[in-house]
Parts: C-alpha cells; structure tokens; sequence
DNA sequence: TTGAAAGCGCTAACAC
DNA sequence: GTGTTAGCGCTTTCAA
C-alpha cells in the first residue's frame, strides 16, 4: 500500500499517516480516526493503544487531507482592498483585524489576511479563495465591485461577512457600525462649549452609503438642535490619512479664520489637523479644540486633553468574526448588526 | 463517476470538477490539468475547447486537492507570541508583518496570520501548523523555547526563517537586524549636540542575544569614545510600549536630574518619553532631545524635531519573505542575514 | 464497538 | 500531444 521513504533532495522524512498508526496499533484506520473525530464510540482500550501509536510514530492528522474530504479548511480569509500600506498601517484597520483573528482562533479557525493594492486585485483575490476553496469564507472591507461578488456568493450559496455595508438595502451579513450618534453627541458638545465655527473632516464619500448612519448627519442635526446655520465651507472630505487631515485643516482655517473647532472622522486625521494645528503657530485645545474619531489607546495618550469619538473597531471585527462563524456553522444568512459610536469626553481645555 | 448534487441544506450548489471540464471538452482530465500547469504541452486548439468548457461551467481548480496532491499548500505561516494586542498595536511589527506580506502575495503564497497570547501557545501553534501541513513554512518571531522548535524543524526538514536569531550561535534560516550602528551614530549625535547625559530606554532583556548587534553596545561604544563614562543608572529598560517608556523617562529624570537627552528603542516607548517629559513641564526638545527607535512615519509626521535610529522592519518582513521561499523552493537553509540600522538627524532643536 | 471499500479532486507515472 | 491508472491521506457509508 505504502510506499517507502520518498528519498526527496537529502533527507525528507516521511511523515506517519493514519495508516501507519492503524498498523502498528493492531486496528483500522476508521478506528484511528474515531479516536481523533468521535472518541467516545471507542473503547478506552483501543483508544489507549492508538494513542501510543501516534505517541510513538509521532503522528499528526494532516490537516489537507481532512480538508479535501470535509469539504472545509477551517480557514477564514480576510481581505482588504487598498493595498497594505492603507491597511498594516492605519491602526484602526488593525483593531479590525485584531477583533477578527481573536476570535476566529478561538474557535479554532485559521485567519489569511490579504491586502492587495488595486481594488480589481482583492476583488479577484476575494472570489479565488473562496472559489478553489481555500478558506471556507470571507470577511471582507466595502469596495466599489464588492456588491457584485456579493451577488455572486448569495447565489451559489458562498460564505462571507462585510465589515460595513456595501449597498443600498443590504440586510444581511454585514457588521456595521453608526457613526452619527457619536458625532452628534461630539458636536453637541463642541457647541455646549461656545464653539460655533466647528470644522467636519469625513470620511472620503465612496467609503458611506449616505444616511443617518454617517458623520455628517449626526454633525447637522446637532447643529439644527442649536440653531446653528450648516456651513458646507467648513466641511472636508480625507481618505483616513494624517495627510489629508493636515490638508484639511489648512485649507478650513484659510476659507474660515474663525473657526475653533474641529471634528475628524479618524484618528490618524485628527494627527493631521493637530499638526497643522500647530505649524499655524496655534496651541491645540486652547485656539482650536480637536475630537478624535477612533478613539485609539495611542491618542489618548499622546492627546489626554483630546476627546474623541469612540470607534468600537475591535468589537466589529470580532462580531464579524463570529457572525462569518455562526453562517458556516448554520449554513443560512445572519442579520446584519450595526454598532453604534459613542463620544468620549477627555476636555481639560487650557484656560 | 460523479454523483448527483449534493442536496445539502436548501441549494448547495455543486461545483464544477476537473472531470466535469473534460467530459464537456471531450478530453482527459490530465489534459485538462496539463491546461492549468504545462499548458504549453497543450495544442492551441485543444486548450481552447478545454477554457471554453471552463468558462461554461464556472470551473475553478479546487486548491485543497491539488495541495494535497502536490504536498504542498503554498501557504506560509506568521506566528508571533506575546498575544495579538502586542502584535496588531505595534506598528514596527505591523511593517514586518506587511513586508512580509507584500513579498509572499507577490510570490503567489498565501499568508496566515496568527498570535497567539502566550508563549507555549505560539510555540504549539507553530508546530501545529507545519505539522499538519497546513503551511509551507513559516515565519517566527524569537521567544523562549523556539530554539527547541527550530532543532525540531532541522532534524525533520520543515521550513522555518526566524526574525532576529533566536539562539547563541544561530547561523542559517535568520532576518536580524543589527541595531548598535544605528545606535552609535544616534549616541555620537548627541555627544556632538553637547549632550553628556544621555538616557537609554532599551528594549528587554529577554529580547536579545546580549552581544555586539545591541543599542547598548553602540550607545557605550559612542559614549567611550568620547570619554564620557557609562553610567549603568542612565539606562532603563522597556518592552516596546508606551507606558515603559513613560516610566522610564520619570524614574531617569528623578535619579538623574541633569539629563538633557534620551535614546529610545522604539517609537511607542519615544512616545511614552515626549508624554513624560512634557507631564514634567519640560519642553521637548529644547530642555529634553529624543532620539526615536524606529523612525515610523508617524512619529516624522507628529514630531518632525525628532531624530531617530531607522529601523528597516518592512525590509526585514520583505527578507524573511524572499528567504522561505527560497528554503522552500530550494529544499536548503539559508544563510542568515543581519541588517543595519541607521541614523536620521531631524534636528531644529528650539533654542 | 469495529472494519472494508469507496472516493473527496487533483496530478505523476507511464503508457500510447 | 494525449489518455489511463493509481493514489495523495483522510472520512463516510454500510456492513459485521
């Protein structure tokens, strides 16, 4: 049956297959997989001799060959358009990521994480591994072209979660997240402080469906609230960057000289700004008071006197991770679920 | 042959096999392999029968079973201990990790990310997955106790490339860097600016191989140099985050009240000094000059006075990436490399 | 409680 | 240039 030692290169050491075992222990190789899958329908004698067996032969289910006879690799992809500077270096991403991989190792799930640069690559790269099967399902970042690949699984039954939606009416799969009642709430209390002039820097516009859940909204109905007229000059639209939160802030206080506030949708953003803040020879918190959108350990830290926005990042990845989990384990769709944003007050103003 | 479709569920749909293409070309299914792998033994005209059946039926080549044919998954893993909150939140290992992701993608592996909280976890994790052929090879990160596994991995030929030496006397399979030019140059620096009080915040001690390749050599050899005595009470000793450095900086600047600068090992224990220095009503750079570990991105863009030690993380993932590729594609160890740091200058000290 | 035989989807060896 | 056959290492009927 088996052959001997493929003398591969030098010294390639055949691995034990459960053959091996059943041999040496003296059973079948059903039984030796009983005593891996169903242990209980073995006897406690049997179940000892093929435990030596694999002791002695250095055993180790291999993990392929499972897979190709499950139907399933116990691997969950989790891929992100952008490219992987956009995504290894924002550490908003990460707290997504890190949300994912804890709790998909929990459940004893693999994670691979894939980055591609160019949105047509991850899109590609998305429908390949779930379509040669290399994962048994995805998480995976909105994208223009992502609703296609959607379309696509939902009919051949394929499995995956969103972290965000990813068009309109979308009512399954999707770990969400509500950013106004954060930003309302943010606003609410900028305006509470006698700011009046109070800068928006979003979030790039391809990234929302426009609703009630985005920033701006939250922002205008604040404003509303107070009787405060909505001024499309002292909105700007970032792509998550410090550059483009410097950018932003430069041009907001140039086109608005009275401004003395503002809310960023991110915090690497909120970096941008701060920096800009002071490069314009002002002092942060005391000529212009900045709210954070993630609400990072690191910009508490760097920033006490900053309040911000909180991001739960990390709770979407990890529900995303569990509802990707709870849909391969059922086999049928999972509601979609939005998280709501809070707003973290951190306000020791100088003077 | 092959059976109806597998009615599981509600609509399970069955994919297409390689046997479907070739009964729906008129060919054998080797021929139908031979399109996907030798396709230049393939007459023009047949392999286009064949890519049109493809194309008919949707047909992807089912990747478990041609890794488990092949013996190989072109998969590698990426296990890093300490836990995912060490790992996801520190951005020197987030450019380590996406180097090594950006070359491994290119390559055509995959990449699976996994971190385990404790030691023993990662350590079983890594033999797990190569000894269940889950992977390739992978790459790790030195702990306590990966010596063992590695001796492990060489007697039974699994492929493995560690990043840092993991053991005295290492000479294959490694992606190091070698901090002490780096520091040298940052300490000698300093000693130039006027500065004979200069703190060190390194990096823990079970991280490193004490020995030539430390920030504590060149920070001694700069200081010897100049005939400025070592004195063991300026240096502290951190694990890479924000608060040792905090710390550090707090019991340095109590026990030595006339120090004027401070090297770091890293950029979160750099941001951890700046926080201190400035809880102590000290001014950054004018009273205190820091020098960082890392030279991030962001720590240029959030402290532009900062100089910094430069430490090649993207480059050492990038190398860790190219050398198990070619361990794996050669079947042989190779050599190990060491990469040297530098030293960026970015000092406009104020005053 | 245990075992025999078939086969998951692919490719390597060896025909023709 | 193309086809046949066996088998990668496991689990799943089904039978004993």
């Amino acid at each position: 049956m088996h052959h001997i030692t493929n003398l591969k290169e030098k010294s390639m050491i055949a691995m034990a297959t459960l053959y091996d075992v059943a041999k040496r222990a003296g059973v079948s190789p059903k039984t030796v997989s009983r005593v891996f899958n169903e242990s209980h329908l073995v006897t406690e004698e049997t179940k000892n001799r093929v435990l030596s067996a694999v002791r002695e032969l250095d055993y180790h289910p291999n993990a392929i060959a499972t897979s190709l006879k499950k139907q399933r690799t116990n691997t969950i992809g989790f891929v992100v358009p952008y490219g992987s500077s956009f995504v290894f270096q924002d550490p908003n991403m990460m707290e997504q990521l890190r949300g994912a991989h804890d709790q998909l190792t929990r459940e004893g799930y693999e994670v691979i994480v894939s980055a591609p640069i160019y949105q047509k690559d991850a899109l590609t790269e998305i429908s390949r591994l779930v379509k040669h099967r290399n994962v048994d399902g995805v998480i995976l970042y909105p994208a223009s072209g992502v609703d296609r690949i959607i379309n696509e699984f939902n009919l051949k039954n394929f499995y995956y979660v969103t972290l965000g939606t990813c068009f309109e009416g979308q009512k399954t799969n999707f770990a969400d997240l509500n950013v106004a009642p954060g930003a309302y709430l943010a606003a609410r209390h900028l305006v509470s402080r006698g700011h009046s002039q109070i800068g928006l820097v979003n979030k790039p516009r391809s990234f929302f469906m426009i609703g009630k859940d985005d920033l701006l909204y939250g922002y205008q109905t604040a404003l509303q609230e107070s009787n405060l007229k909505y001024n499309v000059n002292l909105v700007r639209e970032g792509d998550y960057t410090f550059e483009s939160g410097y950018h932003a802030f430069k041009t907001l206080k140039e086109q608005n000289p009275e401004i003395t506030a503002v809310l960023c949708a991110s915090d690497p953003m909120a970096y941008g700004v701060i920096r800009a803040i002071e490069d314009a020879g002002l002092v942060l918190s005391r000529d212009i008071e900045v709210v954070a959108g993630d609400n990072l350990p690191l910009t508490q830290k760097l920033f006490p006197s900053v309040s911000s926005i909180n991001n739960p990042a990390y709770e979407q990845g990890n529900l995303a991770g569990k509802m990707i989990i709870s849909i391969i384990q059922t086999g049928s769709e999972s509601p979609g679920i939005t998280l709501k944003t809070e707003f973290v007050v951190r306000s020791n103003r100088i003077l």
